[in-house]
DNA sequence: TATCTGAGTTTGACATTTGAACTTACCTTA
DNA sequence: TAAGGTAAGTTCAAATGTCAAACTCAGATA
């Protein structure tokens, strides 16, 4: 039982400039999560998303038409044999750069949920070496994240 | 407009494999984002979690009371002064190793949100040196995230 | 006895989500 | 030319979730 010496009744960065609060708005709803995830695969089709990743019709179509506006996906027309044209959602550069994110996910899963692992390794294109996610310095020397610190810049909580 | 000869209709694996979508059903919700968000600051009282985060009262109230069942959060006592005990809420190992999940989204916002980086930098305990998340392979040579590959393992697909 | 405080719960209006059925636009086959 | 197929949605009504505001609860203080 802690007294009240240690209380601490906000965070030292506004909401509002916080990149982590601004991806939480954009990234934290599962649906978006599972739909980023087909994307890496390359599932790109609405009904293959669909069956896939179980997500109901209609908000299927929610989510791709806020993501494509949100920049994270783009539709763009295919064609199937001689079929008439239609949608298929890719990523965009937004998009595929939360990579990190969606991996940063897998590990701590694997690690942290005791429910087995994923049957999936992330390797490195030129040697094979199996990768992991971790902090590096600009030398490239790796920190462990048990040694790792915060340093806020002077004037980020908002003066009202 | 591309033909379907590159179509991928599912993913090559189940979703009940894999980490990914199982920490999307975990994780992936705005307000239990925020919610760590705080938490790793040191916020952990109903009251300032509420008035810090902007959560509604129920909402927070329905997300502490599950997110202490999934084992990212414990309660803990605590009196105030002279006050009669009451409950705050801090992270559990489970919790607080999605701290490079929540980096990952910080890294990723202030990159590619293009409205202003997060004034924070992740710093080594020891150099003080600034970091960034990197994928390292196992003599810690960093990897670029254009270099990485997928390497899936076999019997990933669940047969039906 | 009355008041205060922090941590919830309740309420009732509103919004979102869901599975199932329906629609749309075009292609194919009879 | 009519009937049927297909992928990508839209629409519907019921169930569920969200929200602000009001209320409750358990003790401490006046």
């Amino acid at each position: 039982m802690s007294n009240s010496d240690n209380r601490i009744s906000a965070a030292p960065i506004d909401l509002d400039d916080c990149g982590m609060a601004k991806a939480a708005e954009m990234l934290g709803d599962k649906w978006r999560l599972l739909i980023l995830r087909e994307a890496f695969y390359g599932v790109k089709r609405f009904d293959d998303l669909k069956n896939d990743a179980n997500i109901p019709r209609a908000t299927l179509a929610n989510r791709l038409k806020a993501m494509v506006k949100d920049g994270l996906l783009e539709g763009m027309e295919y064609r199937d044999g001689t079929a008439r044209a239609r949608t298929e959602y890719g990523l965009t550069a937004r998009g595929r750069a939360t990579a990190k994110i969606l991996l940063a996910m897998m590990y701590w899963a694997d690690e942290y949920l005791d429910e087995g692992k994923t049957p999936l390794d992330m390797i490195s294109g030129e040697t094979g070496a199996i990768l992991d996610l971790a902090f590096v310095g600009p030398d490239g020397q790796v920190v462990a994240a048990e040694n790792i610190l915060p340093r806020i810049h002077s004037n980020s909580r908002r003066d009202k």
